[in-house]
DNA sequence: GCGCATATAATGTCTAGACATTAATCGCGA
DNA sequence: TCGCGATTAATGTCTAGACATTATATGCGC
C-alpha cells in the first residue's frame, strides 16, 4: 500500500490473482511468499466433438455401435470410481467427419445420477453432448496418454493397427456423485489438445 | 444486491469468479449472461521430469545427446514461432529413469532471450530444469499429440518401431520474446498426463 | 430512412474503513 | 524447560460510495 499508494483491497485482488496462478502462496500470519516449486500449469480445453468437427466446416455425425444396460462391474477398473455399485448405461459409438471415422468412444452413464439417459435414444445423437446439456457435472478429472490401436479399434477408425492413438479418459461427477465415465481414441494425426497458459495481468 | 442483500462489490466478485470460470459471459451495456457452450476446461499440471520421475522414487538421469548454436532456420516449421530470426542453441537429450529411457526431448532456446545458456553445459543436468530457474516465461503454449516413434526414436526409448508415444510439444515465451521451444516424446505406457477441473466455490 | 451525436445501462476498478479468521509468537506460571 | 493462554500480524471478506469505460440504444437533423 505504502509503494503503490493504493489501498488495501487493491493489492488484496492483485496478489489473488498472483496466488490463483500459483506464484505466490499465502498463508496466515507468516505472510505472503513466492512460490517455490513454479508448477507448470496450463488451461487445457476439452472441445465438444461436434462443435470441432463443424469448425473444421465438416459434417459431425455420430454412430452407435453398442447399447447395453448392465450392473456396474467390480472389474471395470477404472470406471469403477463413478460409483460403488448400481446400474449403468454401457456405449461403444464412433464420431464420424465427413462420412470418415474420426474417433471411438466407450462410456459408461450412472443410471442412479442421470436416470433420464436410460429412455434417451442414442442411435445418431451423441451422449456427450446430451450430457453436457441435461447432467451437468460440477468435477471432473482427465487423463491423457497415447495407446496402440487395437485391432477392432484399427479397423473402425481405418487406421494400421498399432497406431497410436491420443486416448482421453474422462470422468466426471455432480455434487459427489459419478455422472458418467468415457474413454475416447483418436488416431494422432487427427487430433491434439492445445493448451494455453498466460497469468493474469498479462495483456 | 437487492436479492442477497449485498454491497456491488460482493456481488461483483461472485460474478468474476463465475466468469473467469467460463459459466458465464459478461458483455458492457448487454448485461451478464449464462455462457452458451460450456467449453469443456481442466487445468493441466505439467510436471519437472525430475520431480517426477524423484516423486516416483527412482534415480533420475539426464543424458545430452547433441549440441548445437546455430541460426534459426526458415524451415524449422513449428521452431520458427519462437524468434523470426537470430542464433539458437539446439539441444536433443534423453531423460532416464532408474537408468531405463523414460523420454525423449529436442529443444530449441533462443539465445536472444537466454544468453546465459550459450555456456551452460547441460551434459547431465536437464536444460529445461536449468531454464526453469534461469530463464522463467510469461506466456506458454502446450500442443499435446500422440505419434508413432520412427526408428532413432524407438531405438532410444527401447519401444518397437511405431509404438505410440505421447508427444508434447512447448513453447514459451517472456515479454513476447521466445525463450525456447521443446518437442518431447514418452512411450504411451510410461507416461499420462492427469488434468483436473473443479469450478471455484466448490470445496 | 440514414448517419451521427448523445444518453444510458451495464461492467470495471478503486478507496477507506470495518470486522472476521487464523496461525505464529510471546509471556507467564508451574 | 515445558505448556498454555493471550497477543498479534498477517490474510479474508464485506460495505457504501465514487468514478471510469464501453457497447448499445435513443433521438435528432437531414
Amino acid at each position: 500500500m505504502a509503494e503503490y499508494g493504493c489501498a488495501r483491497m487493491t493489492v488484496h485482488k492483485a496478489i489473488t490473482a498472483l496466488a490463483s496462478a500459483g506464484l505466490v502462496t499465502r498463508n496466515k500470519r507468516a505472510g505472503t511468499l513466492v512460490a517455490k516449486p513454479p508448477v507448470v500449469t496450463a488451461v487445457l480445453e476439452i472441445p465438444d466433438i461436434a462443435a470441432l468437427i463443424a469448425a473444421r466446416s465438416e459434417v459431425y455425425e455420430f454412430r452407435l455401435l453398442s447399447r447395453e444396460i448392465r450392473p456396474l462391474r467390480a472389474e471395470d477398473g477404472a470406471e469403477a470410481a463413478l460409483a460403488p455399485h448400481g446400474e449403468v448405461l454401457a456405449l461403444t459409438g464412433a464420431h464420424l467427419a465427413g462420412g470418415e471415422p474420426f474417433g471411438l468412444e466407450s462410456r459408461i452413464i450412472n443410471l442412479a445420477t442421470a436416470p433420464e439417459a436410460r429412455d434417451r435414444d442414442f442411435t445418431v445423437e451423441a451422449p456427450g453432448s446430451w450430457l453436457l446439456h441435461h447432467a451437468p457435472w460440477t468435477d471432473a478429472r482427465h487423463r491423457i496418454t497415447a495407446v496402440a490401436a487395437e485391432a477392432t479399434q484399427a479397423r473402425r477408425l481405418g487406421v494400421a493397427r498399432g497406431g497410436a492413438c491420443l486416448q482421453i479418459e474422462r470422468w466426471t461427477w455432480r455434487a459427489g456423485a459419478g455422472v458418467t465415465f468415457v474413454r475416447q481414441l483418436f488416431p494422432g494425426d487427427r487430433y491434439d489438445l492445445v493448451a494455453e497458459f498466460s497469468p493474469p495481468g498479462a495483456t
